[in-house]
DNA sequence: CGTTTGGTTGAAATGTGTCAAACTTTGTGG
DNA sequence: CCACAAAGTTTGACACATTTCAACCAAACG
């Protein structure tokens, strides 16, 4: 039995956080999918939406924003093969935020009736994506904190840290390298920084020789000197298995 | 039939999200609650703790954060009667932040399995419960946005509106005013900048006639004013009866 | 009535943003 | 495969928002 590309990476996501059965492996590989190509810096649901289906992305890279009146953009999450960005409008009808990807991504859409019909008949599926949203709520929570009390390279760090981590995890990661996908104004967008100033941050993260970041390819040089840099403690991911984060260095 | 205050405001609280029916309500106020008094500035409970019981505020007020090894407090979230600030931990087992008080409060414990019996049999509460933490991460997400990106007394006034709205839509506020429970010092942890600037940005909302402080009493003067400074569109806070927001003024 | 807690003020230090220009890399079409 | 354009990065100078420190004041409290 063959199972697609999207169930496969929505299989491996969920696997991080929760042991699944076989039977809900089956059951969500057989949900019916439409999978449709976006190029880069694409939106794909807008704040304001009501979405009937939601996306599992399949490849590429996303990012959840709001836009100040300002103009200023916050970006609120960053999305990777297997996440569900919009899952949480299962339960609130209304987007309260834009998605859109930071690289060309092949996204699985799935209606709401199909996971709703798969939460009522299977309780278990259910916890397991109540549970993932909470980790999603997790996540909010580090990054108030990062950008509320930590110093700029810090954030930085931090935000390197989480990304590398949950690429592991998946196994996306490349030993100490993983694609982070973000340019610095993006990185700037999500930690709440100037483009000038994330750029002069990564350079002293790169005179510290933790990091090394060519274009958009992140190579940490010394795990235990980054994560102690950017205070970052895996233990909000809520990871199945902590082991994805120790075997850095 | 006498229900006691903790199912109350519970109950009231949910109602403010989601229609429950009598069947519903009636399961939720028959829960086994366990009532504790916490005087102001204590902890209820702690990042790291793996509880088996989740907390209802009866009355009073309470703060979830997180603080760096610097030393540095973020508050994450602000919790009012009615709330349960570690309703996650039914399904993310390891606390991931601090729970205080702001205020003395008066609480009411449920057990887990208690909780996670009414999931199971019901699943409209179920349902309920899971859009409600949803609902928080929501609010989590502004949270970034303002920290990260909305200039000092714009978060000052949007936090503002943000605990006037959500009290008035309990039925906690009187007109335009209501208790909000923070010194300056908490709002400073809350909104991620110093006391001192703070207290020089509540100035500027004085000055600018859109609300009075006196001690921790907020007064409204110009709703309108305070929203627009503050960037403020209650449609993230997900209430069923966005009314509840346009009374002011 | 003194003590504590929280609020207010000023001055100086500093981190971060803004602006503008130059440089580098990446991608694309000829 | 080169040449060019576009996108992203780096740099410097300067402005400015915010923090820090320290002192003082006001209100609440036992």
């Amino acid at each position: 039995m063959t199972v697609d590309k999207a169930s496969q990476r929505l299989i491996r996501q969920l696997s991080t956080i929760a042991n699944l059965t076989d039977e809900s492996k089956k059951l969500l590989a057989d949900m019916p999918k439409q999978v449709v190509d976006f190029g880069q810096g694409e939106k794909i649901a807008w704040d304001g939406d009501r979405p009937t289906k939601s996306f599992i992305i399949v490849d590429g890279f996303a990012v959840s924003s709001k836009t100040t009146t300002e103009g200023n953009r916050q970006i609120l999450a960053y999305f990777m093969p297997g996440d569900v960005p919009d899952l949480q409008s299962l339960h609130l009808p209304a987007l309260d935020v834009t998605v859109s990807t930071i690289r060309p991504c092949k996204v699985a859409f799935v209606q709401h009736t199909v996971l709703q019909e798969i939460c009522e008949r299977h309780p278990a599926i259910a916890k397991v994506l109540w549970r993932w949203t909470l980790i999603a709520g997790s996540i909010h929570r580090e990054w108030v904190t990062s950008v509320g009390r930590r110093r700029s390279s810090a954030r930085i760090a931090h935000l390197m840290c989480e990304v590398i981590s949950r690429m592991r995890a998946l196994g996306l990661a490349q030993g100490n390298s993983c694609e982070m996908a973000m340019t610095q104004l993006e990185l700037a967008d999500a930690t709440g920084m100037s483009a000038v100033h994330v750029n002069r941050s990564v350079q002293a993260l790169r005179r510290a020789n933790l990091i090394t970041l060519r274009g958009t390819t992140l190579t940490v040089l010394d795990w235990e000197g980054l994560k102690s840099f950017g205070e970052f403690d895996p233990a909000y991911l809520h990871l199945l298995a902590p082991s994805a984060e120790a075997q850095g260095s």
